[in-house]
DNA sequence: GATATGACGTCAT
DNA sequence: CATGACGCCATAT
């Protein structure tokens, strides 16, 4: 290894990450990012999940709660995330409700009001 | 080391 | 709000 700091993979990481969103909540591809400690590798994390299996990769969705998966995939993942409870807004994920920040402060969003 | 890929994010128009 | 362009970062080949 040439770089003996990177004792775990970031898809390790990633992967744990999203291991741990509960269930009924959802997170964006950026904030597992920002959750991995790797702000702006929002890519990296579908990498992960690209890879991985076994997790909720259903829980991860576009910043705006949106789906990104097209065809069945998004389908699926749409009657997954309803099944655990999740609500949604049109075509979207209703974020304000179900966005996990992992103890961080969600994005501040316009028309935000408890 | 360079190029291609990937279920993105954000800004400009 | 829809679309396009660019940026972002790690992995595969």
């Amino acid at each position: 290894m040439q770089s003996p700091r990177r004792r775990t993979t970031v898809h390790q990481r990633i992967l744990a990450i999203v291991g741990r969103i509960p269930r009924g909540k959802v997170c964006s591809y950026g904030g597992v990012a920002r959750a991995a400690r790797l702000p702006g590798a929002a890519r990296q994390v579908v990498w992960a999940l690209h890879s991985s299996r076994g997790l909720p990769w259903h829980r991860v969705v576009g910043a705006k709660g949106e789906i990104k998966l097209k065809g069945e995939s998004g389908l699926e993942q749409r009657l997954r995330l309803e099944a655990e409870g999740v609500s949604f807004l049109g075509s979207r994920v209703n974020m304000e409700r179900h966005e996990h920040t992992f103890g961080r402060r969600p994005a501040a969003r316009k028309g935000a009001r408890r």
